[in-house]
DNA sequence: TTGAAAATATGATATATGTCATACAGAATA
DNA sequence: TATTCTGTATGACATATATCATATTTTCAA
């Protein structure tokens, strides 16, 4: 069993607060998984029961819609604990978590981890922040969704695709998104989504190759995105 | 300066877990305010310090989205905790909230609470059970808005807005919003706003007489909104 | 390798929604 | 009371977006 002490990407995370004699007894009760691409970590409506540390790798975490479309609310990432709400909730989670590429994550039973918020409030304030950053980051979300054309939010989400999860080599957007994820990223029919990337390209701010995306012209895009 | 101890409000929010001598405490240091109706409480972009205990009366809080347009992200009322967000990230707020009705809240300035975060275990697990059923309104709000036809957002919050500030003795919704605020509720312009309400009139799912709108049919109102 | 299935792309069209213009009603003010 | 102003209402029209149909390309398993 790997030791929670060495790993790295706790210290991006509310765990960064966690002492030595606590980040012991958490390596003792964890589980590491390897989650390949596409499988599902959890499914809305579930009971988890702990919360998830992700040491690579990116998901995403959606909402079926009453239409029956999905909407991906969030991406997660390394460094990034998943389930946190609904375990301070003590409820079902709200969103399902899917895989978009593979990944390395940890489970922490909530009955390991409950005591530290008692125990240590650096821990405590830590995850606090983290969940009232989410908070404002979704109020954001909901003002664009209600204010914004598609065009404006595909722009938009272009470039935050590439800002938080890089570029290869080539160029192109590191991750990895279906049109179909793509649309449900933005709130849009899939072919208007794939119409709007198409009219993109045309106007030189993209390029396309396949499934892969790559930002010509990230100053275009972003007065697009206005 | 009344006593916070003997103030009922305080039941239904997180400070219900404060004990005696700490109700004392923020008694001492808090104020009282009688807001008009129309007033700003605070605006985006404000450093708060503090947090507001709803007394009376009921506020929206609304965002400037980049065209110019407000978008009401959520309304607060009575029993409810203004300014949790900010304080906690010790961030400017990212919201304005304005009056909807004369309200009475008291601030509480933040240098006097935080101590409890650390003392009162059972206070910083109520603000943050408090911040995670937000986030999940948030999260289910930005599906909806991405997602739902401005028909049925519409239908949705006309019978939200009934269910959570309830009706006047003639059936009318004790809530008044004018078209413009209710059109930022629901994210789409006033003239649409106003055409959509029309068209329910029509179809007698609601009345309308002058800015008060009564529900008749709620059933069919549900099955609208999906 | 081949064929089937899935994803991507594009056209045609319907529909929802925004915008602009204008009319009207009620509230506020002189 | 008259007058102005603001909010509400409605029509005409432009535009954005969804939907349905159909190619085309890519992926993947047989």
């Amino acid at each position: 069993m790997s030791k929670c002490e060495q790993c790295i990407v706790r210290e991006f995370s509310s765990l960064k607060a966690l002492k030595k004699d606590e980040l012991l007894k958490i390596a003792d009760c964890k589980t590491s998984y390897t989650i390949k691409k596409g499988d599902t970590i959890f499914s809305e409506g579930e009971q988890v029961n702990g919360i998830f540390c992700i040491k690579d790798g990116v998901c995403k975490l959606s909402k079926l819609s009453q239409n029956g479309k999905e909407q991906i609310v969030k991406l997660i990432t390394k460094g990034e604990l998943l389930g946190q709400r609904s375990m301070i909730s003590d409820e079902a989670v709200n969103l399902s978590a899917v895989a978009l590429e593979d990944m390395e994550v940890c489970f922490i039973p909530k009955a390991d981890i409950m005591g530290f918020f008692d125990e240590n409030n650096q821990f405590s304030m830590n995850v606090m922040k983290n969940i009232c950053g989410d908070l404002k980051e979704s109020e954001a979300h909901t003002v664009s969704m209600a204010q914004k054309t598609v065009k404006e939010r595909l722009a938009e989400t272009l470039l935050y695709l590439e800002t938080s999860f890089g570029k290869n080599e080539d160029g192109s957007l590191h991750i990895q998104l279906s049109r179909d994820e793509l649309a449900g990223m933005i709130g849009t029919a899939t072919e208007s989504c794939i119409r709007l990337l198409s009219e993109f390209k045309k106007l030189n701010l993209i390029a396309l190759s396949g499934k892969s995306i790559t930002i010509i012209d990230s100053a275009k895009l972003k007065k697009l995105a206005e």
